[in-house]
RNA sequence: GGGUGGUUAGUUCAGAGGAAGAACGCUUCCUUGACACGGAAGAGGUCACAGGUUCGAUUCCUGUACCACCCA
C-alpha cells in the first residue's frame, strides 16, 4: 500500500488519512495479542471507562499514554496485549435510564426490577458502544476482539466466585453498622464515595438540664434535628473540667428522654464547652460510642431523609426543614444558647451532589485489613512499582488506615449478590449457583439478597477477570501479571489499591508491575474541567479541528510527572503546526528523494560535517527517546523529538543538505546525501510513531520505506559503531559563527534578500580549516557572496560590523550601510560587560580556597574564561581602533 | 488537624552544586530553493522570603509565607 509520494498537499491535513490508516491497521490485524507465541509479552489492560460514557480530555490523556507504550513496546518485539472494555458504572448508568423513562412517565419501580434491568441492558447494547468508538478515533491500539464488560457473563462469574471465597474465608461479612446514604440514589455508598466540601454552616450551643437539680449541660452541634435521637453526653475521659458530670443525668430538651453522661476517648475536650451529645443513629462516630458503651441507637430520620414517626411531632418533616423547626423550638423553650459562625466540611454523594446522610442499616462489608496488609507489602518490597515515586506514599498512607468496605448497594444495576436467606431458619446461603434450598434446614423459602455490588468490586478484579479467571486460561498465564498499568490519581484508592488486594489474594501475584500515575487535565487556568463550568474542551471535538494526532503528541508533550496538565486549543495549535512542519520536511525529502530506492541506506564516505553531525545527533536522539520512553518520561520524549526535528533537523540540516541535494556538490555528494537523509527521515517516523501514529504512517508509506506498516517496523537502535563527538563541537562553533553573522546582518539592516558582499574572518587557528572546508554553506546561510579568511589577528581596514566570539572574530563589510557612532557605540557597551564579567572570574581565580577545594575541571574552565574574555576584548578594542581611525 | 506537591521570563512550565532554558505571547524585518501552520533577529528573570551548609546555592538543609490537592 504506497500512495503516489509526490503528490502530498502543501498543508497537513489529518481528515483523510486518519480513519485509512485505523482500519488498515485492524484488517491486517496489528494490535492482536497471541497468548502462545514465544515472544515476551507486554500487557496492559485498559481502566475501563464507564458505559455510559463519553470520552473526555482525562480519557484521552490516559488512552493516548497507554497507547504511547503499547505501540513503543510492540516496535521493541514483545507479543503486546492492551485489554480494552467498559465499566457498568452501577449508580450513574441507572441513573441515567431511570431519567429516561422518567421522561416518559415511567418510574422504575412501576415498571419493576427485571424489565427495569432489560431496560438498562437495552440501553447499553445501543449506546454502550459510543466510547469505544471515541478511543479508536483517538487511534487506541487494544485488542479489540478480547472486548471486555464488567457484567459480561465471564466476569459475572469471576465476581461470584470471589464473592463466595471471601465470604466462606470470613473476609466478608452482613451487618448493620452506620454508613453513608445518598438520600436521592437511595442506596449505601462507600467512605470513598462522598466527597467532603468545606462550607459554611452554624454551630448550635443547646443546654440540656441536669434530671435532678439546678444548671445543666451545653454541648455544640451543628445538626441540632439529630437532638432528638440523643442517648447520651459524652466527655473526655480527661477532661478535669467536665469530671464532675459523669455519672450524672440530663435531659433530652424537645423529647424529655433522660440520659446519661458518660466518658469517652473519642471526645475533643477542647472542642466547644467539651461536652458532646451522642446520636448513634445518625453519625458515625456516636456510633462507635454506642457500641463501646452499649447504648441504645435511635433512628430518627429515615431512608428519604425525612424526619420518622420516632420524631413525633416533625415527622414527615424534611431532615433540613425539621433543622428549622427544632430550632425554633429549641429558642422559645430558652434552650438555644447561642449561635456560632462554623466552618466544616459536609459529606455529599459523589454522584449527585446530594447531602450524605449518616444511616444505620444492614449492609454487605468487606475487611479489609488483611488484604490491605498483603497489598503493602507487595509494594514495600518491590514487586509494585508507582510511577512517579511520591504516590508511594499516598498508597501506604491509605492502606494503613484502611477501613472496611461497604459493597452493597440498593440498586438494581449490577451484580446481585449471591446471598439467600432462608426464612425458615434464617441461615444464609452463598453460593457461586443460584441455589434452590437453603444448605442449612434444607428448606425452599430462600430469597435472594435484593442488592448489588458495588462496580468498584468488579473493577477490583478487571486484571484477571478478564483474562478468563476463574478459568485457568492461556491469555492469564501469557499475560497476568500485567505489565502496566496507567491511572489517574485520583482513583488510586478506588480501584487501583484494590486490584492490588484482590490479585494478591486470588492470584497470588501482583496484578500489575508498573503504576504510572498521571496528572489531571485542567484548562487554561488550572480550572478542572466541569460541564457547570463550561470550560471543557471536548476531545472528539479537537479530533474534528485538528486530527487524533495533534491532540494525542499536546497531551503527550504536556505529560510531565507530578504536575497538572493545563490544556489550551492554544497549545494544541503548537503541536498542530509542529505535524505540518513535519509534513513538509518531509515533502521537501521526497522531492529530494525522487529515484532512489529505500532500502536500508547506509551512508558512507562522502559526508560532510552536517552529513555527520546530523547521524550522530540522530544517533543520541534515538537512546534519548528510548530512554525516557523506558521510564514513562512521555513529556521529555515528545519535546526532545519535536526539538530535534524542528531546530536541528529542519533549521540547520536540510538548509545545509540543499545544494548536495540539488547537485550542486556532483553526484556523489547527492546520494550520499540522499542516504543521509533517507537514514534520518525513516529513524524519524519510527520514533515518533508512538506518539502520532497516522501521521508516520501515512509518511512512512509515502516514503515507502517499506511496504508493511509502520508499526511492524522494529524500533531504531544506535547505529555508529562509535561516537564522533568532534562534529557536534564543530557544529556547535560553526552554527555560533552564522548566528553571529546573522545578527551582523540585522544590525546593519541588511534584509533577508539582499546578499552582503564580503565577509572576512579571523580564526584560531584550529578552525580555520573547519570554516574553509565550509565557507559555501556559511555563504549560504549568511546570505554573502564573498567569506575570506585574515591570517592576522588585525582587524581588516574600512567600515565593518564586528562580532568577537571565543572562536575568532568576523567582519561583515557595511560601507555605507551604518552609522560608525552608532556602532562604536554598541562596541563599547559590549566592552563594559565583558570587563565587569571578567572581574567575576578574576576574583575566583584569586581565591586560594577556591584553587584548593573547586575540582580542577571547573578551575580550568574558570582559566578559559579568563584567556578568551581577555582576547575578545583586545579584539573589540583593535575593533573600536580601527573603525575610529577610518573615519 | 494530618499528609503530599508547588512557588523560575507577561503566561504555562522544563532544568540543575560551577555565570538561567523552552513553548506561547510581545517587538523588528522578510513570501528566500518543503513549510507564513514559515524564516531571521530581538526584548524580557534578585529562580517566593529568611537563615544555614559550601571555595561557590536559583539548585542541598532548616524555617516562614502563600497556592494547590488528598485524607480525617
Amino acid at each position: 500500500m504506497s500512495d503516489a509520494s509526490s503528490n502530498l498537499g502543501k498543508t497537513y491535513d489529518p481528515k483523510p488519512i486518519e480513519d485509512k490508516w485505523y482500519a488498515w491497521w485492524i484488517e491486517h490485524r496489528l494490535f492482536e495479542g497471541n497468548a502462545d507465541t514465544e515472544r515476551k509479552p507486554f500487557s496492559i489492560v485498559i481502566p475501563p471507562p464507564n458505559v455510559t460514557g463519553s470520552l473526555h480530555m482525562g480519557h484521552a490523556l490516559n488512552n493516548t499514554l497507554q497507547d504511547i507504550q503499547c505501540r513503543f513496546k510492540r516496535m521493541n518485539g514483545y507479543d503486546v496485549l492492551w485489554l480494552p472494555g467498559t465499566d457498568h458504572a452501577g449508580i450513574a448508568t441507572q441513573n441515567v435510564v431511570e431519567r429516561n423513562l422518567a421522561a416518559q412517565g415511567i418510574s422504575r419501580h412501576e415498571l419493576g426490577r427485571e424489565p427495569f434491568v432489560e431496560k438498562v441492558w437495552e440501553w447499553k447494547e445501543q449506546y454502550g458502544n459510543r466510547i469505544v468508538n471515541q478511543l479508536k478515533k483517538l487511534g487506541a491500539s487494544c485488542d479489540w476482539r478480547r472486548e471486555r464488560f464488567t457484567m459480561d457473563e465471564g466476569l459475572s462469574r469471576a465476581v461470584r466466585s470471589v464473592f463466595v471465597r471471601l465470604y466462606k474465608e470470613g473476609l466478608i461479612y452482613k451487618g448493620k453498622y452506620i454508613i453513608n446514604w445518598c438520600p436521592r440514589c437511595q442506596t449505601a455508598l462507600s467512605d470513598l464515595e462522598v466527597d467532603h466540601q468545606e462550607s459554611s454552616g452554624h454551630l448550635y450551643n443547646v443546654t440540656y438540664r441536669f434530671s435532678d437539680g439546678e444548671g445543666g449541660i451545653t454541648v455544640a452541634t451543628t445538626r441540632p434535628e439529630t437532638i432528638l435521637g440523643d442517648v447520651a453526653i459524652a466527655i473526655h475521659p480527661r477532661d478535669e473540667k467536665n469530671r464532675h458530670l459523669v455519672g450524672r443525668t440530663v435531659i433530652v430538651p424537645l423529647v424529655e428522654r433522660e440520659i446519661p453522661v458518660i466518658e469517652d476517648p473519642m471526645v475533643d475536650p477542647e472542642f466547644g464547652t467539651g461536652c458532646v451529645k451522642i446520636t448513634p443513629a445518625h453519625d458515625p462516630n456516636d456510633f462507635l460510642v454506642g457500641q463501646r458503651h452499649g447504648l441504645e441507637s435511635i433512628q430518627v430520620i429515615d431512608s428519604e431523609g425525612r424526619m420518622n414517626e420516632t420524631a413525633g411531632k416533625y415527622s414527615g418533616m424534611d431532615r433540613f426543614e425539621a433543622r428549622k423547626a427544632v430550632l425554633e423550638d429549641l429558642a422559645s423553650q430558652g434552650n438555644l444558647l447561642r449561635i456560632d459562625e462554623h466552618l466544616h466540611s459536609v459529606g455529599q454523594c459523589y454522584r449527585c451532589h446530594t447531602v450524605v446522610e449518616p444511616y444505620l442499616s444492614e449492609q454487605w462489608f468487606v475487611r479489609a485489613k488483611p488484604l490491605a496488609e498483603a497489598g503493602v507489602e507487595a509494594v514495600k518490597a518491590g514487586r509494585i512499582r508507582f510511577v512517579p515515586e511520591q504516590w508511594t506514599g499516598t498508597y501506604y498512607q491509605w492502606m494503613d488506615e484502611i477501613r472496611d468496605w461497604c459493597i452493597s448497594r440498593q440498586l438494581w444495576w449490577g451484580h446481585r449478590i449471591p446471598a439467600w436467606t432462608c426464612s425458615s431458619c434464617g441461615h444464609i446461603t452463598v453460593s457461586e449457583t443460584d441455589p434452590d434450598r437453603c444448605e442449612s434446614c434444607g428448606s425452599t423459602e430462600i430469597a435472594q439478597d435484593e442488592d448489588v455490588l458495588d462496580t468498584w468490586f468488579s473493577s477490583a478484579l478487571w486484571p484477571f477477570s478478564t483474562l478468563g479467571w476463574p478459568d485457568r486460561t492461556p491469555e492469564l498465564s501469557h499475560y497476568y501479571p500485567t505489565s502496566l498499568l496507567v491511572t489517574g490519581f485520583d482513583i488510586i484508592f478506588f480501584w487501583v489499591a484494590r486490584m492490588i488486594m484482590m490479585g494478591l489474594h486470588f492470584m497470588d501475584e501482583v496484578p500489575f508491575r508498573d503504576t504510572y500515575i498521571h496528572a489531571l487535565v485542567r484548562d487554561e487556568s488550572g480550572q478542572k474541567m466541569s460541564k457547570s463550568k463550561g470550560n471543557v474542551i471536548d476531545p472528539l471535538d479537537v479530533i474534528d479541528q485538528y486530527g487524533a494526532d495533534a491532540l494525542r503528541l499536546t497531551l503527550a508533550a504536556l505529560t510531565v510527572q507530578g504536575r497538572d496538565i493545563l490544556l489550551s486549543t492554544n497549545r494544541i495549535e503548537t503541536f498542530r503546526f509542529f505535524l505540518n512542519k513535519l509534513w513538509n520536511a518531509s515533502r521537501f525529502a521526497l522531492s529530494s528523494l525522487e529515484g532512489v530506492p529505500r532500502k536500508q541506506a547506509n551512508p558512507e564516505g562522502n559526508l560532510r560535517l552536517h552529513d555527520r553531525w546530523i547521524l550522530e545527533r540522530l544517533d543520541e536522539v534515538v537512546m534519548e527517546t528510548t530512554r525516557l520512553l523506558e521510564g514513562y518520561f512521555f513529556g521529555e520524549a515528545a519535546k526532545l523529538l519535536y526539538d530535534f526535528v524542528w531546530g536541528e533537523l529542519c533549521d540547520w540540516y536540510l538548509e545545509m543538505a540543499k545544494p548536495a541535494l540539488k547537485g550542486e556538490e556532483g553526484e556523489k555528494r547527492r546520494e550520499a546525501t540522499q542516504a543521509v537523509l533517507c537514514r534520518v527521515f525513516e529513524t524519524v517516523l519510527k520514533l515518533l510513531h508512538p506518539f502520532i501514529p497516522f501521521l508516520t504512517e501515512e509518511l512512512w508509506q509515502a516514503f515507502g520505506f517499506d511496504e508493511k506498516s509502520l508499526e511492524e517496523s522494529t524500533w531504531p537502535r544506535s547505529m555508529r559503531a562509535e561516537q564522533d563527538l568532534s562534529c557536534l563541537e564543530e557544529m556547535t562553533d560553526f552554527q555560533q559563527a552564522i548566528r553571529a553573522l546573522r545578527n551582523l546582518r540585522a544590525e546593519a539592516h541588511l534584509t533577508p534578500q539582499k546578499a552582503a558582499p564580503l565577509v572576512r574572518a579571523c580564526l584560531i587557528k584550529n578552525i580555520e580549516q573547519l570554516f574553509r572546508e565550509n565557507a559555501d554553506i556559511l555563504r549560504l546561510l549568511c546570505r554573502v557572496e564573498r567569506f575570506e579568511l585574515l591570517g592576522t589577528d588585525m582587524p581588516p581596514f574600512g567600515k565593518y560590523l564586528s562580532a568577537v566570539l571565543p572562536q575568532g572574530s568576523f567582519y561583515l563589510e557595511v560601507e555605507g550601510l551604518i552609522d560608525i557612532e552608532t556602532e562604536i557605540g554598541r562596541l563599547k557597551q559590549e566592552l563594559v560587560k565583558l570587563e565587569s564579567d571578567l572581574e567575576r572570574t578574576k576574583g575566583k581565580l584569586g581565591n586560594a580556597r577556591f584553587l584548593e577545594n573547586a575540582p580542577p575541571e571547573v578551575v580550568e574552565k574558570e582559566n578559559e574564561r579568563l584567556r578568551e574574555g581577555e582576547a575578545r576584548i583586545l579584539r573589540i578594542r583593535e575593533n573600536i581602533r580601527s573603525l575610529g581611525t577610518g573615519d
